[in-house]
DNA sequence: TCCTGGCTACTAAGATACTAGTACATCAGC
DNA sequence: GCTGATGTACTAGTATCTTAGTAGCCAGGA
C-alpha cells in the first residue's frame, strides 16, 4: 500500500493530524502559509477526492477528518526514500541519520537498548 | 541547500549516480521503464536546465554528468521526511526503521558500534 | 555525392498541482 | 423580510510534469 501526498497536501494532513478533524477555518488558521480560505477547501476536496480524507457536516460547515493515519504515510515516505536513495539499505539511512543529525544522549541510549533487544531476539 | 527531484528526474540521476557520466543512449538503456529516447533528452535538458546535470560533448553525442551527488539529495528527502512526517524527530524515524524493516545481525551490530562511538563521544 | 542512421533542438499535448475568484446557499440579527 | 457574515460548489488560470513527435544536423558508407 502507497500513500502519497504532494507537498500541500501534507501542509494540510499534518494540521488534521495534529489538531484532529477540522473545520476549513480551522486548518486555515493552523496553516504556515496565508492561504485563501477558498485554496484551503479546494485543496481539501481534492484530498477528499483521493479518498485521504472525509467529513461530517457540522452546521453549515464541514469538518474534515483523515482517513489515512501519519505512520501509513511516513512508512510510505521512509520506504520511498530508502528505496531511491540509500539503494535499498536501511542501514545505510540509519547510519546516514544518526551521523548527520545530532541526538542527545538519551535518545542514543534509548536507540541502543532497542538495538539490543533486537540482537537478542535475532539470537534466540 | 535543498535538492529536489521529481519522480522521473529522480529514476534518471539514479542511472547516472550509479553509471556515472553516460549518453542519453546508455541512461536509456540502464533504465526499468521502456521510454522514448526523446523523452530520457528531454528530461535530461530540464535537469541540466534546472542545474542538476551538464554535459560534455562526445563526438556528436553529449555526456551527461551530476552535478549533484547522491549524498546531498539523499540528505535532502531524508530531512524532508523527518520534518514533515516524524515531527522532526530523528529518535521517532529511526525507531520505525529499525522496527519495520528488517535487518541482519551483522547490520544490527554494527550499528550499536557507532551509537556506542556517538554515546562515547557525548559523555567525553 | 547522396542517402541513412544516430543524435540533438524544438515543440506540444495531456495530466496534475496550486491558487483563488465568482456564484450561490444559509443563518443570525434587526 | 432584508442584510451581512460565513460557508460550500464550481470554475479557471498558471505552472510544472510526463511523454513523445517532428525537424534538422552530420558522419560514414554505397
Amino acid at each position: 500500500m502507497d500513500v502519497r501526498f504532494t507537498e500541500r497536501e501534507l501542509d494540510l494532513m499534518n494540521v488534521l493530524w495534529d489538531r484532529g478533524p477540522s473545520t476549513v477555518t480551522e486548518v486555515r488558521e493552523a496553516l504556515q502559509d496565508d492561504l485563501a480560505y477558498t485554496t484551503v477547501l479546494t485543496v481539501l476536496r481534492v484530498l477528499e477526492e483521493k479518498g485521504h480524507v472525509t467529513h461530517a457536516t457540522e452546521g453549515r460547515a464541514h469538518r474534515y477528518r483523515a482517513l489515512v493515519d501519519r505512520e501509513a504515510a511516513a512508512g510510505s515516505a521512509l520506504r520511498r526514500v530508502k528505496e531511491h536513495l540509500f539503494s535499498g539499505s536501511s542501514e545505510l539511512l540509519l547510519t546516514r541519520l544518526v551521523e548527520d543529525h545530532p541526538m542527545s544522549g538519551d535518545e542514543l541510549r534509548r536507540l541502543k537498548d532497542l538495538l539490543d533487544r533486537r540482537l537478542a531476539e535475532e539470537e534466540r
